[in-house]
DNA sequence: GTTCCGATTTTCT
DNA sequence: GAAAATCGGAACA
């Protein structure tokens, strides 16, 4: 299976966000290969999305957003937890795609103990959950993803059916359906009030 | 320098 | 369903 390339992620964040889901996100580490199907994504812009990090200009945290596509961002968040993002859109614009869950699929033992539970559905679904299970910390920021040997995405073949939704855990741009994720897929994340079963709002589309 | 609060998870009721 | 844990970045003074 190939890599993503560069242009894949020189695009329009939303799609790109779409465009992630089923592909394989890998991790190598010295024990081992992990690696999961992604499920579930959000989208983050600059200057036009008021719940993007970028929203206010480039500051240290935020600036490998405005870098070249297809370049992981990680960051440190309520204290205990890291996040997984890949850059989009072209070199100084800002853009993100939220890493949110992974369907397991290798290194499933080597996530079970680096979680702390053998439950599948629940290794790497949200994510928080998906960096710890994966081991991916802050020195994993800025790092390549079209070059890097350490984490990667490879393209994704089944098709399925995707679904839209409010973003989680925000408090401005509720509006904005940015959330994407594979229907009915149970390794998506649950997010309190995002019960998606139950909203009614849902957008469809087909990935593959 | 100080204060506020989050792109979350876990645990308890 | 609700709340605690926990710390670095960003905002304001």
């Amino acid at each position: 299976m190939p890599r993503l390339e560069r242009s894949f992620y020189s695009r329009y964040t939303p799609d790109v966000a779409k465009g992630l889901l089923g592909c394989v996100l890998v991790r190598k580490l010295p024990f081992g290969v992990v690696s999961g199907r992604i499920v579930e994504t959000e989208a983050y812009r600059g200057a036009d999305d008021p719940a993007s990090h970028a929203y206010r200009g480039k500051t240290k945290r935020n600036e490998v957003m405005f870098g070249e596509a297809g370049h992981a961002y990680v960051f440190f968040t309520y204290g205990n937890h890291y996040c997984l993002n890949s850059t989009t859109e072209n070199e100084g614009e800002a853009g993100a795609v939220l890493l949110r869950a992974v369907q397991p699929l290798r290194g499933i033992e080597e996530m079970q103990r680096r979680r702390g539970t053998d439950k599948l559905a629940e290794l790497a679904s949200g994510p928080g959950k998906l960096t710890r299970a994966m081991g991916i910390s802050g020195s994993l920021n800025g790092e390549d993803l079209v070059t890097s040997n350490r984490l990667y995405v490879l393209t994704g073949t089944a098709q399925a059916e995707i679904a839209a939704s409010p973003r989680i855990g925000l408090n401005v741009a509720t509006e904005t359906r940015w959330r994407y994720f594979i229907e009915d897929n149970p390794f998506v994340s649950h997010g309190r009030t995002h019960n998606y079963r139950t909203e009614g709002r849902v957008e469809r589309g087909v990935v593959g």
